[in-house]
DNA sequence: ATTCCACAGGAAACAGTGGTCC
DNA sequence: GGACCACTGTTTCCTGTGGAAT
């Protein structure tokens, strides 16, 4: 038999390959994704009209579920506007943030500031008070007389930052035009979350949603489509059966109509498909993709975890089903067996809420009458995943 | 009807870090 | 060099809760 590094070695080079292009396998890759929303295009382009008669447009709130390009479509048709502009001058500048990338207000103003060229030096990354941040970036926003569009994405996260530290930043920024006389400032938000606005102040909900545009789930005919789209140009043609893009689109579909993740999928099964020296994408290839994508997610995200929340998945995982207060014994007696100082119970409460957020285990609230009231946890994902995984951690290797 | 358990989870305070500004 | 700022990760303190036991 011939070893299995020369075989993969000898097949890469024999020049079989069934992906044509693999850049277009991603999502980033506009055309087809847009296609599709010729009616949320007109509806952004509309709202920001006014820029092109050097009036401010009102401010903007789209919300859709993941995977429905409402960023790709804002994006492109501010750049699209920006074209127009061009010589004018009373230019346009984008401003591309995403809150969950930013993981403080801070940090976030500070991104704005950069992308308006503004340097470490007039702009450092700490040490100032938010409202002198605030006040830097509209300075120079009033000295360049630049019509400026802040796209926020994900912007429930940064409202929820906003409350967090009592900061009413986004009521500061639907109000910036107040305060500046030479340019404008125009705000885009992208919401995952169509209740987010319940939440918020109500005279940021005045100034915010003065327009809304609501990008609907893509439905399983729609995914199909672009995925033949992309299917067409990324690969070879005929190797990818009917049957292997139908599951494709229904998996996806059935989710929450995301063209991501069946962009994704295609992507995985074609590369499986290729490993394996297949002519054809198959419905096996796709099954086995899907079922990929789940397992590095979880992987990943176990890793990331720091020491602690990897002792309480630890925890959790050799006290079995169990209460809050098992669970917390168990992750003392194992902070003992590494030497590390374990802490208080409350902190304990609010790691485990953190961790079933991310979906790795779940919780279920019990009452016991008079033994009271508490959490049973459970793990979500085998528990040799997460062996296989703590393996590699030197500081639990000997308690895995 | 009242008591009481075993926590859940909110609020506030604190310590420590890494920075600016004057 | 001291006042001030943002931020993270934590502790401390606290109030609230549903139903079995009494």
């Amino acid at each position: 038999m011939s070893d299995p590094i020369d075989r993969l070695l000898d097949a890469a080079e024999s020049g079989k390959s069934i992906i044509k292009n693999r850049d277009i396998l991603h999502f980033t890759f506009i055309p087809e994704i847009i296609r599709h929303r010729d009616s949320e295009q007109e509806q952004v382009t509309q709202s920001l009209l006014p820029i092109l008669k050097k009036s401010r447009p009102s401010n903007l709130l789209v919300y859709g579920k993941p995977g429905t390009g409402k960023t790709l479509v804002v994006k492109k048709v501010i750049s699209k506007i920006q074209e127009r502009v061009r010589k004018s001058n009373f230019p346009i500048k984008l401003i591309y943030s995403n809150s969950k990338e930013e993981t403080t207000l801070y940090g976030l103003l500070v991104s704005f500031g950069r992308q308006l060229d503004l340097t470490e030096k007039e702009l450092p990354t700490t040490g100032l008070a938010i409202s002198e941040v605030f006040k830097r970036i509209l300075n120079n926003i009033d000295e360049k007389k630049i019509n400026v569009i802040f796209v926020i994405d994900e912007i429930d996260y940064l409202a929820q930052l906003a409350s967090k530290t009592g900061k009413d930043i986004l009521y500061q920024l639907t109000r910036a035009n107040e305060r500046l006389t030479q340019g404008s400032l125009t705000l885009v938000g992208i919401s995952n979350d169509l209740t987010f606005k319940e939440k918020l102040d109500p005279r940021v909900i005045s100034s915010l949603g003065e327009e809304e545009i609501v990008f609907t789930n893509y439905n399983v005919d729609q995914i199909k489509k672009i995925l033949n789209e992309r299917i067409n140009h990324a690969f070879i043609p005929n190797s990818v059966q009917e049957p292997a893009l139908n599951l494709c689109a229904a998996l996806a579909g059935g989710e929450h109509g995301d063209a991501r993740r069946a962009i994704d999928l295609i992507r995985v099964a074609g590369e499986i498909a290729e490993r394996k020296q297949s002519e054809n994408v198959t419905e096996e290839h796709v099954r086995e993709a899907s079922l990929k994508i789940e397992e590095n997610k979880e992987e990943t995200s176990l890793k990331s975890y720091p020491l602690h929340e990897k002792l309480l998945i630890l925890a959790i995982l050799k006290a079995g089903g169990s209460s809050t207060g098992e669970i917390y014994s168990t992750y003392k007696t194992l902070c003992k067996v590494v030497g590390r100082e374990e802490l208080t119970q409350r902190r304990i409460t609010q790691m485990l809420s953190e961790i079933e957020l991310s979906g790795i285990i779940s919780g279920r609230l019990i009452h016991q009458g008079i033994h009271g009231r508490t959490k049973k946890y459970k793990l979500t994902i085998s528990p040799e995943m997460v062996k296989k995984t703590f393996k590699d951690d030197l500081t639990l290797q000997d308690i895995v």
